[in-house]
DNA sequence: GTCGATCAGTTCGCTCTTGTTCATCGGGAT
DNA sequence: ATCCCGATGAACAAGAGCGAACTGATCGAC
């Protein structure tokens, strides 16, 4: 399922027009943006998800071409992580609402 | 930041009223559940995140408290993955939109 | 304002992900 | 319709996350 696919249903099942659905996402992206280039917050969602901004030590990688290493700094990443509802959803031990 | 203070920075950005906002988000949480319930897709939002069900395998477990192992049998999670732009902004290589 | 649901923190052995580069293909902004 | 950007997959060592059970704190539906 791809952003229109998903503005389609969204709307569907709302109400809500596809412009402003498609608005409220990219607000919600934008929002997200901010909370992982600053670090010093964490958006919850309650049961949904939570994103943050997590900070990751230096390592090993390697050219998958050339099979040569190559030194990957330190950095700061994303971290999304599942709220239970959607866990236990997953798991089967709960319906979707 | 919680999901009362995101629909306020939403709502004020796109200028969708607070209630709208609020649905759309429902209804995203709504079809994220539906996509991880079936399993049978996996959403894609370029540049932001992808959403689906995974497999997990069984394994061991813990009671922090008693120190008790505790077998965890294979199931269905949830895996959500950043995008690149997100995981770009994160690292600095980027500014938010 | 209430209160049921969820979050965060705890341990730890093991599973899973990460990031690198690059060609190809699809998405989506215009 | 066009075309630029991002997703995908490849190898792999090492980093990070997972989930159990339980409890106090917080959220958010009503």
């Amino acid at each position: 399922m791809n952003k229109s696919e998903l503005i389609d249903k969204i709307s569907e099942s709302t109400g809500v027009s596809k412009a402003d659905t498609e608005r409220v996402l990219k607000g919600f992206e934008e929002v997200a943006q901010q909370i992982v280039a600053t670090g010093g917050d964490k958006l919850t969602l309650t049961g949904f998800m939570s994103i943050e901004q997590v900070h990751r030590k230096a390592r090993t990688g390697r050219n998958p071409q050339t099979g040569a290493t190559i030194q990957v700094p330190a950095s700061n990443a994303v971290k999304l992580t599942p709220g239970a509802t959607l866990k236990d959803i997953a798991k089967g031990k709960r319906q979707p609402s």
